[in-house]
DNA sequence: TTGTAGGCGTTATCAC
DNA sequence: GTGATAACGCCTACAA
């Protein structure tokens, strides 16, 4: 086993065959006849082959059976999201068929001075410049998008978008954020609610917490599209932008609401289920009922680890699915056939955390206690 | 752009250079004159020429700058254990500067036919058997981990496994999980508990939540190890073993550990953070107060989401420093240098939910309410 | 059904 | 500092 690994062409001269045939052997492409498979096959074993180098077959058949899939973020920052998560087992799911792994890559691997001759150890990093991918997913709406997907299309290697818009022709998933947001605003508008308040997700990349500055920017898609079916239906909503995904940053955002009594909001709709499981515990915190004194509503139809008893009035999308048609797209392109642009819409679910808005004055927070 | 991509070849003949002086000019592996490096890389900016292609290169170097991370489970199941998540973390940072990238690999994808000339599709899986790796890495315990280490071996593929035992020259990546978790049982002990329980994680990969059964088998080393340094102090410590590690399912078993107030225990060792956040809320359900009626401890030390105010009193591991020290024995293989088993430690950490236990008859849950 | 030939795009080696 | 040469290991026409 020291020596040097045996080849096919090894195999071949103890089976006694031509390299090509043992190839087919392995290949299948071909009809072999039993008993030459089985001299190829004892060959392989007694000299250890375990079938032909993927290296080389790449290099040979012009693909590698590799797909990046690029994430902006710490993976740690991306895969504590539940979404992202299933968007990745649907992913794997759809590129398995095309025999295709996932290959990790950031964002911030493309080299501000990718030039030769440089520090010799700078440019080693893999990175979109050099995986042998065969094909990419960008996730969200980094600001390197742009440089990514430029980097991409001159290596000529095929792309898709999972909500983000990415102009030109690059196939997108997209989902109906909009249409959906507003679908939820207009139940807690048909239960009288008109006290309203939006937590948003990050309005930027490196924006921080706080209230929405009116005018502000909004550069990620997702948040500008949801915050947009809101103001559908409560054009003059405040929105509070949580610095992320997480019970943690809902909590925060919902104590900033909750803070106020008398200002305080009888309905808050959440850009995302974890968001709206810390505002659900920030309005425990300040005595407050949910669906009888607040209302809260959620996005994404995640199970919320600990949430119990309650459940979340949210809307329902599929993220594995926004994975799989991710990996449809990808099999179309590399099969040199159109890739369609998707858009997948999410499912309205009434749970228990949204009612009828209070009465005045008739809030646990505002009864005396005990 | 269309006839066919500009290689190393067509760069060098329109600059005037041989071949391998091009590739020199990429590679930056020999001193090249500036005149020529500018030469060529205006040749290749007029090609539309990006760099080598990565699976020639892969080929002729051999390496493919590719690490296989195989799981067992679907990512979904794995990347929300924040454990895993910061261990990724740490395993990217660890093979950045090898310039190597990580691919995604299951353990099921090791097919029980791998035999040729089977059904057309079923073997164009991307798998251990053929994805293009230099080394690959090992997580847990699987039931597989022996075939996938068998496969790899074949391949004479370097391995490192985390957190198992994969026997014979395997580097493995441990922890002192038996010696910290005796560490939190003895502090639970000086508090003066005595009735005491272990909420564990799975007893095998297929293994159903419930009470250990006496002298049960316990296939997962993490859920043996750390109920032994339980047992180290407290021997007759009962065990009830969760379905995995989550909040949730350390609510369940909470909720079974409380449901009878004459017998409930005055302390809880959870075997992670997750399972003990969720026995925290089943404590709080059955109107118990923290670290005052009863005590619980965690094990890993990861910020969970959405348990403020409490501060687990657990075990601090540094779940990215086991992904770093794996890329450095990966490292040391490829460079085939004798590769260390590593074993990390933890720290114990005092948080705000143990206490001294609770003199009889003085619980919240015994009292009357209001 | 099996064998022959040629090249996929690169880079290590060594001579110049 | 640069160039010629020879693999790296495999696969796919095509011919037999």
């Amino acid at each position: 086993m020291q020596p040097r690994r045996a080849t096919i062409a090894d195999v071949a001269r103890e089976a006694g065959v031509a390299a090509s045939t043992a190839s087919v052997v392995f290949s299948g492409k071909t009809p072999v006849s039993d008993a030459t498979r089985a001299r190829v096959m004892a060959a392989a074993a007694a000299l250890g082959y375990t079938g032909p180098d993927p290296r080389a077959a790449s290099l040979r058949r012009g693909r590698s059976g590799i797909v990046g899939v690029v994430f902006e973020e710490q993976l740690g920052a991306a895969f504590l999201d539940p979404v992202k998560t299933l968007m990745m087992d649907g992913l794997t799911a759809a590129v398995a068929p095309l025999g295709a792994g996932l290959l990790l890559l950031h964002d911030h691997a493309v080299l501000p001075e990718p030039a030769p001759g440089g520090s010799d150890a700078e440019f080693t990093h893999p990175s979109l410049t050099t995986a042998p991918i065969d094909a990419a997913v960008l996730i969200g709406c980094s600001p390197r998008l742009r440089e990514s997907l430029d980097v991409l299309s001159a290596r000529g290697i095929p792309v898709v978008v999972i909500e983000a818009d990415a102009g030109d022709g690059v196939p997108q998933i997209l989902l109906d954020n909009r249409e959906a947001q507003r679908a939820a605003a207009e139940h807690v508008r048909d239960l009288g609610h008109a006290r309203v308040v939006a937590v948003t997700l990050p309005l930027s990349a490196k924006a921080s917490p706080g209230w929405h500055a009116p005018g502000a920017a909004i550069t990620v898609d997702v948040t500008r599209d949801r915050l947009a079916g809101v103001r559908d239906v409560f054009p003059d909503a405040a929105a509070y932008a949580a610095g992320g995904s997480s019970i943690d940053e809902g909590l925060a955002a919902g104590r900033v609401l909750f803070a106020d009594p008398a200002a305080r909001p009888t309905a808050v709709l959440a850009q995302s289920d974890l968001l709206a499981a810390g505002v659900i515990r920030a309005a425990e915190e300040a005595g407050l009922r949910v669906a009888d004194d607040v209302s809260v509503t959620g996005f994404d139809g995640v199970r919320v680890d600990g949430l119990a008893p309650y459940e979340l009035t949210t809307l329902v999308q599929d993220a594995a699915a926004k994975g799989r048609a991710a990996g449809e797209a990808i099999a179309a392109m590399l099969d040199a056939k159109p890739p369609a642009s998707i858009r997948l819409t999410c499912t309205f679910r009434r749970g228990n955390t949204t009612g009828p808005v209070p009465e005045s004055g008739e809030t646990a927070a505002s009864r005396p206690v005990e």
